[in-house]
DNA sequence: TCATCCTATCGTATATCTACGATGAACGAT
DNA sequence: ATCGTTCATCGTAGATATACGATAGGATGA
């Protein structure tokens, strides 16, 4: 990417909130990760292949989207044997929420 | 984009709940946007040129995030004269916050 | 050991995003 | 009418995102 021009006195415009703001709505800015999101929250936990199963995406790209979150923190992976167990992170699910309330409506 | 496959019972995974949250936080998935609504509620009403000064990016960047934040429903643009007047739309910006509010953490 | 299963990663094609300068359209003032 | 101001849009370059098949690695079971 390009990098912006800087102008004098529009440093800090643009604040780490929007930027904690920002990555993490980038992760659930995919109607897949979302339905991701939801179906660890309903199942608790999941292997990875019961995801791909319920999901019209190749295990390539659910494995993707999976790292994405995995990536922002809202999920947690944990090898089981020859599976992978994820399940949600609270902390960062509550910690988006808490952002996003913030902004002023 | 190459087009998801589809596997029988996977049709509904991803639902429209999904579909709506997904293109909310996508539009609020870049810093500058988020800075550009929080600058808008700072300021309840704001003339296109005044976010342009404060942002450290050029003027067709800025319009052209103005334009995602209002394709999204987040922001609403006003002509007046030789100038167009944002604000943002508490509307979409609470059913936002509420949508994401819903997500199970 | 060997075959099998599960998942992550690699490689890749296409699409979208993000940045900018340049241009054009609309308006107000001279 | 002409000029300057303001903003949206066009064109474009480079970076990311999204999809898949193929493959590799680790674990289990025969």
């Amino acid at each position: 990417m390009k990098l912006p021009i800087l102008k004098p006195g529009a440093q800090d415009t643009v604040t780490a909130f929007d930027e904690e703001l920002a990555s993490l709505a980038r992760a659930l800015s995919h109607p897949a990760r979302v339905a991701i999101v939801r179906h660890l929250a309903e199942r608790g936990t999941c292997v990875c292949g019961q995801i791909v199963n319920v999901m019209p995406l190749a295990q390539a790209t659910v494995s993707q989207h999976l790292k994405v979150l995995k990536d922002a923190g809202l999920v947690q992976g944990e090898v089981d044997g020859p599976r992978t167990c994820y399940c949600l992170n609270p902390e960062t699910m509550k910690r988006f929420q808490s952002l996003v309330a913030t902004l002023p409506a």
